[in-house]
DNA sequence: GCGATTAAACGAAACGGCCCGTTTTCAAGC
DNA sequence: GCTTGAAAACGGGCCGTTTCGTTTAATCGC
């Protein structure tokens, strides 16, 4: 008469069948991409995955544990490592938008950003994941600190917030469709920031 | 003894009463800062507001349409002239940033932003307000062009559109309470963007 | 002018439908 | 036998719509 489990074990002995969860996973990134965060639903889930809403309640607590699960399961763009900072930040810009448009990730990020609106757990891993040099971009600029192509005195994680943003403002107007010389541009005025003497 | 609109008239003879209009508007706002966009249902603001549903949706067609109208009665962010472009930008954003954080503004444009990801008429919308010399970050870089403070040949939309998603990704990321050394320091990077030559 | 007429918007209530999160039931497998 | 999970049913909320009387306010005849 197994009905549940026992909550203290939830995150102890048990675990969960890796082929369900794999399905349950796979059903909620392509939910994401046909219909839409509007559209992201655990009964849709559970339907397109052919499982029972309660195993999926069992193992995620709430839609952002599996939005979250589900993000962390994309693959990660491509970062560039040219030797020169400006083509590794261009080339990252332009890795970005296009793995947003071509695959799921730009789906599911946008959900996660939505999520994290009203939702304390989204909205504090979407925190975690922008802070300066654990971000792709951060860890561009370090590289270019490392080597001596820029002052060690540069702020990266201020360079890279602006470079983010650029990016989500983008990804949230739908304008992941810049061609090559907008990128460039934008690159090259956070660039000058940086090469210029302070004032 | 009339019972409804007739649709074809909807947009000729109809007129609606200013009293029910504002005070469901007026509710709208309060739902959404009360609840946020995830409790920002039409049903609520009904509730809210003592009004009938048929009544909002008669005037409002979507819930992006009612939205659109709460965010365009929204007092606007003070403007700073002080003759300086660098002191007009931090002025703007320490203003938008305030305002965000102490109006019901925040709350409104996030939801907007949220409600564009999913519907057309609000994706329009914020895609037109944040139009270069539209924008207010465009008007305060226009300015400094026509008084010689910076050449002509600066691509306002760019650097409005660098300085709006900074405000944008601090407001979803809940970081509106930036000290005034953080936006300064940024918008100084983008300053000197503008300032150095070009390569 | 002014009261009667009539059109229109109004609040309230109820509808069928969908999805929520939860609980119960029951079949299958390690 | 014990765990797992699929299926079904639950109470509840909101959806968008329709149908009621009722109230407000322009229009028109006098």
């Amino acid at each position: 008469m197994g009905v549940d489990v026992d909550p203290a074990r939830r995150s102890i002995g048990a675990r969960r069948n890796p082929d369900s969860a794999d399905a349950i996973l796979e059903a909620a990134e392509a939910v994401l991409v046909e219909a839409g965060y509007a559209g992201f639903s655990i009964e849709a889930v559970a339907r397109r995955a052919r499982a029972g809403k309660p195993t999926i309640y069992r193992w995620w607590p709430s839609k952002a544990a599996l939005l979250l699960e589900v993000y962390q399961r994309q693959k990660r763009v491509d970062v560039p490592d040219t030797g020169r900072l400006e083509e590794d930040l261009v080339g990252f810009l332009k890795n970005l938008f296009a793995h947003w448009r071509e695959t799921s990730s730009g789906s599911v990020f946008r959900s996660l950003i939505a999520e994290a609106q009203s939702d304390d757990a989204a909205s504090a891993a979407l925190a975690g994941y922008a802070l300066g040099r654990r971000s792709h971009t951060g860890q561009i600029i370090e590289r270019a600190k490392a080597r001596g192509e820029i002052g060690v005195d540069i702020d990266s994680a201020l360079v890279a917030d602006l470079i983010a943003s650029f990016a989500w403002k983008h990804l949230l107007t739908n304008q992941l469709d810049e061609d090559e010389a907008t990128i460039r541009k934008t690159v090259s005025y956070v660039m000058r920031g940086i090469a210029a003497p302070g004032k």
